[in-house]
DNA sequence: GTCTATACTTCGATAGAC
DNA sequence: GTCTATCGAAGTATAGAC
């Protein structure tokens, strides 16, 4: 009713190649890019076909947008299967790969509606995984949820993490190598918890945490 | 020599309010919006006054820049000035009116090398004047450098700082009340090792850190 | 599904009169 | 310093033939 044009299919080939073109254009020159011409020129194909996969520009923005959660999504899950999740949940914060389309699905975030929404879900469940995840890796450390509470936990290593995924994509790494250590040494800390010296084998356990009296 | 047009005051008053516009158009619209017909417009102006007073709009842009860094700046040392200044550049690096264009800014910087140098120049003086100041607040404190490394304490602050504003002006703040509290603990203890118990008066001091032991 | 053709808008930037 | 006039390039989006 509401469109004429009518078309579209979602598992065809070409949607994912004009999908695939639209994030390197935000990765490699801004969502200011992200235009129907260049991503069709990008992609190999005619301007036109962007129309016929999508309704406009923005419902391409936002399949790139949910192609990028779900891909999130499945590197957690992994993530979390292995030994010593707390550690991999850091690195993989910290990995920067996606670190470029994070930054401008950000600032797109902040002005068009649809995206917003999107973004917003997506932070949230994620959030909140991890939430989860470190919360029963916490209890079954044995540690008290008032002194270590999970979500700060969680919330301040993705934020250092994509403070610096953000500056070291322009250059910037002051304070971080310092930073990165004083997280290591608080994790060490947390795991040593956990396996009580016994199970591990390389972990260094070292000494208290970061911001201990001297 | 190398442009034919060739005019454009430093200190007009036209050329301020340019960039009063392209800054509110940063904020409101995004970077993309910043147009040298829409400044125009939103400043009251005619177009062609923007290429009466900037070489083009990457000139535009970095003078919201400049802009923004001076203003930064001039707060940091006023902040420096009054008392318990360590959680006054925590309460400064979480102000969040100015996290919209510095979210632009960000993904503007990543694309536009003229733009980038600026704000990397910016932040890196920025970063590095904070970390001295906590230096010598910690040195005061009669802390070790090894437990509380200055420039780890201004970076995981200013990046959780960053990330806040920037979920926050999404709608996003799931684990930052968290967080925050924990940084909080993290800083009267830090303050409390200064004033040995004596000065201040209504800091309560309460116990240890963050990442203690049980 | 894909192409040709096309309408209309907005953009950056300049030349030159006043 | 400011305005009129003007370019050409690039943008979104649609209609309709094949």
């Amino acid at each position: 009713m509401t469109s004429k044009r009518r078309l579209g299919v979602e598992t065809a080939k070409n949607r994912s190649r004009l999908i695939d073109a639209a994030v390197e254009l935000m990765v490699e020159e801004g969502y200011a890019a992200v235009t129907a011409r260049k991503v069709a020129a990008k992609a190999g194909l005619k301007v036109q076909l962007v129309y016929y996969y999508f309704k406009d520009m923005d419902d391409l923005i936002l399949a790139v947008v949910k192609r990028n959660s779900v891909k999130r999504m499945k590197r957690f899950v992994r993530t979390l299967a292995g030994p010593d999740p707390l550690r991999a949940i850091w690195v993989m914060n910290r990995d920067s790969t996606s670190a470029a389309s994070t930054t401008e699905l950000l600032a797109l975030a902040n002005h068009r509606e649809t995206i917003r929404s999107e973004v917003v879900r997506a932070a949230k469940e994620f959030r909140h995984l991890q939430i989860e995840a470190v919360e029963q890796l916490l209890g079954d450390y044995g540690l008290d949820r008032e002194k270590v509470p999970p979500a700060a936990v969680v919330t301040i290593i993705a934020a250092l993490s994509r403070a610096m995924a953000q500056d070291s994509a322009l250059g910037v790494d002051e304070g971080y190598p310092e930073a990165v250590a004083l997280v290591e040494r608080g994790l060490d800390w947390l795991v040593q918890q956990g396996d009580g010296g016994a199970g591990g084998g390389d972990s260094v356990p070292r000494e208290v945490p970061g911001l201990d009296e001297s």
